[in-house]
DNA sequence: ACTAAATAGTGGACAAAAGCCACCATTCTG
DNA sequence: CAGAATGGTGGCTTTTGTCCACTATTTAGT
C-alpha cells in the first residue's frame, strides 16, 4: 500500500496534469465550435461513436445536453442525424463532409499540442514518458480491447 | 520522437484520465461548498497560498471570478482577508478554523478517492502506478523544488 | 402475449462556471 | 517622475451543465 505522501504526489500530479490539459486542450483552432462541441466530433472521429448514448457516456455529459449539443452541431452541417436500423428510439450520428475536415482539423492540432508539450524532451525520455503513460494506462483502465 | 499511433494512445490516455478525474474529483463531500470554492480551499491548505493572485494563477482562473469565489467564502467565514504588509495592491488570505475542519474534510476524502482508485491493483502494482506517475511528472514538471 | 420496468432522446427552466471589460490603487521601471 | 505593469473588484454576458418531465420504444418477467 501506498503510505500518505505518496498519495499526496498522486494528487499533486493529478491536478497539475488536469489543469495542463485543460490548457492546453480546451482550443479548437479556428474550427468556430465551442469545446463540448469539439469533443463531441472528436470521439465521433476517432472512435465511431455514432450514437447520442454513447457520446454521452464517454464523455460523461447529462444526455439532454449532449442532445442540444447534437442539435447545433446538425444546425451548422458538421453531422446529420439518420434513423437507426436495430432501435427506433436512436438515432445514428454520421460526420458530414464538412465535419470530417473540421474533425481533421481538430485531430491534427491536438497531436501537434501533444508534440509540443513533449519537444523538451529528448528521445529518450519521450519514450521513457509513453512507456509510463502505458503502464498507468493498463493499471487504471484494464478493460480495453 | 513518438510516431502518430503513440500520440495517439497518448491523447486517448488524457481524455480518459481527465474524465475519470473529473468525476472522481468534483465532489465537495456534505462540505456545500462548490467545486470551485473547494479547489481554492485545498490549494490554501495544502500549498499555503494566501494570495488571490496566486490562487487565481495556479488554478487558472480569472482573476475577477477568483475574487468572486474568495467574497464568498469570507461571506461564509471559511477564510479571511488581511492586509498584505508587503505590497498595498495586495491581500493575504487565511483559512479560519471553520475553513480548516472543511479543508481537512475535502483533503481526507480526496487521499480516500485516490486509494479507491487503487484499490483493485496489488501493493506491486500500486507501486509501479505510483513510479510510473513520477516518471512523468518529472519529465512534464521538471521545475519543482 | 402482456405488463412493468428500463432505455433513448427531447425540451423547458434554471443554476453553476467562467470570461470579458473597465476601473481604481499601488508598485515597478526607465 | 512619468508611464507601464500589477493586484484586486464589480458589472455584464456567455458558456456550460443540471434537473425534471415527457414521449416513444424496447426489454424482462411471468
Amino acid at each position: 500500500m501506498l503510505n500518505l505522501a505518496q498519495i499526496g504526489q498522486i494528487r499533486d500530479f493529478n491536478r497539475q496534469y488536469v489543469i495542463k490539459l485543460g490548457v492546453l486542450s480546451r482550443k479548437t483552432y479556428q474550427t468556430d465550435l465551442t469545446w463540448p462541441q469539439a469533443r463531441l466530433v472528436i470521439e465521433m472521429g476517432l472512435h465511431h461513436l455514432n450514437t447520442p448514448i454513447e457520446l454521452s457516456r464517454q464523455l460523461n455529459l447529462d444526455k439532454s445536453y449532449t442532445s442540444r449539443l447534437i442539435k447545433q452541431l446538425v444546425s451548422r452541417d458538421i453531422i446529420v442525424k439518420e434513423p437507426s436500423a436495430v432501435d427506433a428510439r436512436s438515432i445514428n450520428l454520421r460526420l458530414t463532409p464538412d465535419g470530417d475536415k473540421i474533425f481533421q482539423q481538430l485531430n491534427q492540432r491536438s497531436n501537434q499540442q501533444v508534440q509540443a508539450l513533449l519537444s523538451g524532451l529528448t528521445p529518450d525520455q519521450q519514450t521513457e514518458f509513453f512507456t509510463a503513460i502505458q503502464t498507468i494506462n493498463t493499471l487504471i483502465f484494464p478493460n480495453k480491447k
